[in-house]
DNA sequence: GCCT
DNA sequence: CAGTACG
DNA sequence: AGGCCGTTACTG
């Protein structure tokens, strides 16, 4: 639209400037000198133009410049030569831009950074800056775990030779519920032995890197070999799974769509240099951490992208928030910051349109499309809203609609459901992060409760406390027991350790607890805080020792890292929950049973790590 | 929004 | 079943 | 065109 008003030129001569309203004149007060000094050729002319119409003077002296706007075929050289030589008289010298500049600005509609990389003239020697190597052309080879760029086509890592499920479809159920405990004691466990490709040459070679968890991988992979001089990456994993049986599939030739792949570069640093690969393992290593985020190269943008990803999670633009999510999680992964379009496109999960929504936040320090979003009046009573307990966005979006925008609003007049009037009434508390201290203390308070019941009984504390945060929004208590096979044999157990600890008064709602007899294993509910009467969010977990390790990986999260697990294994062709790891099963029309052999691994959390070929991360390593 |  | 919540 | 985590678990 707002190009509107020269797009009335379109086909017509170019004509005179039409002046845009006072609110976009940006470049008023401005005066930019071009370099040629005409506007013959009808493109230049048309941008000169352009720039009057924001309010920039064209000036054909070059003492009278703001900016020296070059054209991008020409040479720094040129136009220095035109530099007075007694120099400006005192007044500041004129910043020299190539012609992008004001077109970003006037993409943008803001006076953008004029001493920013991306519009030195050819030649133009940088200001200061340090680090930001200038990448000359091509970026650099890939050398993502899928490794197809390095000549050796040894390199291959355990994550991409097992066979990769093209698709998980079948969105049908089993009627088979398999059996606890994993059959790990025979040692038979391993996958490998099933790994007969198939002679699925082509089924099996597809490096996946598209999710967040492989990026960790390779990232990990980085990691390893690091001290050494980059030689190849592959045996980063040969220790995963004794498996290498499966290598047999490795020999995946160039066939696949590398010219695809080489698009995108790898966010691999290359081994030229020994700095950059301690950098580069300092912000990898620091990547899995919860504190990766402050001195990011790019935290302004993830910032910026973040809140955005907010607004469409609000919206409950489901796969765009996806979308989203990955970006970001990429951009955590960078240890440099990341200026252009083009750069960005290079990185997995960008395309095209998150890539010039992170230079417009690079260029302008905002982001329009978000501006935008948060004008809308309704955003703040989705905001509000959405923080209710047992309030999603169908609920939240009904109550907009009926006109509703304040939490007084819905008091008075929405009929609330017994989780949703917990989460009204304690609606400060609950949104109230949980000091770490407090937690440790909250737990200590179940664990003494929990030993006068069964002394037996263990109970770990997991979610974001586990991770090591600093605070958390909700107390997570995996309860199990030694030699536990069952949910069953845990339920008895909570049942009386509940009933206690409400008789204590510690714990003070229910808000979603498996009902006595039914095969539940989760209870909700909320608990008094370690001091002031302030209710906390409080989620046991019953666990039977048999799964305990899947257990853990679920409970620890963070949630994304939990659902690249699974999808990773998905692509393997296993399925992985908080009860186990399994292999899939070929599931006929009518979805043939699943075998008992089928579960792989769910007792040892380090083991459905090697299994699934993941290097093994410790738990405050899994934030993503 | 991105990827296959 | 849809909706919500859990990591 | 169709997938993007989980035959998740719990509520009404």
């Amino acid at each position: 639209m707002a190009t509107k008003a020269t797009r009335g030129n379109k086909r017509g001569r170019i004509s005179a400037p039409s002046v845009r309203p006072e609110d976009e004149q940006i470049f008023k007060g401005l005066s930019f000198f071009y370099v040629p000094d005409n506007d013959i050729a009808p493109a230049r002319r048309l941008r000169i133009n352009r720039a009057k119409e924001f309010g920039a003077s064209w000036t054909r002296d070059l003492m009278t410049a703001t900016h020296v706007v070059v054209d991008k075929k020409l040479e720094y050289k040129d136009v220095e030569k035109m530099w007075p030589k007694d120099g400006f008289g005192g007044r500041t010298p004129p910043k020299v831009v190539t012609e992008d500049y004001p077109l970003d600005c006037i993409q943008f509609r803001a006076i953008v950074d004029a001493s920013q990389r991306k519009y030195l003239v050819n030649g133009q020697p940088e200001v200061e800056e340090k680090e930001q190597e200038k990448e000359p052309e091509l970026p650099t080879p890939a050398v993502d775990f899928g490794a197809q760029a390095k000549s050796k086509s040894k390199s291959k890592s355990a994550v991409s030779s097992l066979p990769l499920k093209p698709q998980h479809h079948n969105k049908g159920k089993w009627d088979y519920v398999p059996r606890k405990g994993t059959p790990s004691q025979n040692g038979d466990t391993g996958i490998q032995t099933h790994s007969p490709s198939k002679g699925s040459d082509k089924a099996g070679h597809t490096p996946l890197l598209q999710d967040e968890l492989s990026e960790y991988i390779s990232m990990m992979q980085e990691f390893k070999d690091l001290p050494l001089d980059v030689d190849e990456e592959e045996d980063a994993q040969s220790t995963a799974n004794e498996s290498d049986a499966q290598l047999d599939l490795d020999h995946r030739s160039g066939s696949e769509n590398e010219s695809q792949r080489a698009r995108r570069s790898s966010r691999r640093a290359r081994p030229t240099s020994k700095a950059i690969a301690f950098e580069d393992r300092f912000a990898c290593n620091r990547a899995g951490k919860k504190d990766a985020n402050q001195d990011n190269p790019n935290a302004r943008t993830i910032e910026i992208l973040q809140k955005m990803n907010g607004y469409y999670e609000r919206i409950n633009d489901h796969w765009r928030t996806i979308a989203y999510r990955k970006a970001i999680s990429i951009l955590k992964q960078q240890s440099v910051k990341i200026t252009t379009e083009e750069e960005a496109y290079r990185l997995p999960s960008i395309g095209r349109r998150l890539a010039q929504k992170i230079e417009e936040i690079v260029t302008t320090d905002k982001l329009q499309r978000l501006e935008c979003a948060e004008e809308d009046p309704t955003d703040h009573a989705l905001q509000t809203f959405l923080k209710i307990y047992g309030v999603g966005n169908k609920i939240a979006e009904q109550w907009i609609a009926q006109g509703w925008r304040t939490l007084e609003d819905v008091k008075q007049h929405a009929k609330l459901t017994p989780s949703q009037r917990v989460g009204m009434e304690h609606y400060d508390d609950l949104n109230t992060r949980i000091p770490r201290m407090e937690v440790t203390a909250l737990g200590d308070i179940v664990k003494k409760a929990a030993a006068e019941i069964d002394a037996a009984v263990q109970l770990i504390i997991g979610g974001s406390y586990r991770r090591g945060a600093e605070s958390s929004h909700d107390i997570d208590l995996i309860v199990t027991k030694p030699g536990t096979e069952s949910v069953a044999e845990l339920r008895a157990f909570l049942s009386r350790l509940i009933d206690q600890l409400e008789r204590d008064k510690f714990l003070v709602a229910r808000l979603a607890s498996s009902h006595a007899g039914g095969d539940g294993s989760k209870w909700h509910g909320c608990c008094n805080g370690e001091y002031r009467p302030i209710w906390r969010r409080i989620d046991f977990l019953l666990v039977p020792e048999a799964e305990l390790g899947a257990a853990l990986i679920y409970f620890t999260g963070n949630d994304i890292f939990n659902r690249s697990m699974r999808l990773l294994a998905s692509k393997k062709r296993m399925r992985l929950n908080q009860r186990g790891l399994y292999r899939d099963v070929l599931r006929g029309p009518n979805r043939a049973k699943i075998t008992e052999g089928e579960l792989v691994e769910s007792r040892d959390e380090k083991r459905i790590f090697e299994i699934l070929g993941v290097k093994w991360r410790e738990p405050w390593e899994r934030w993503c």
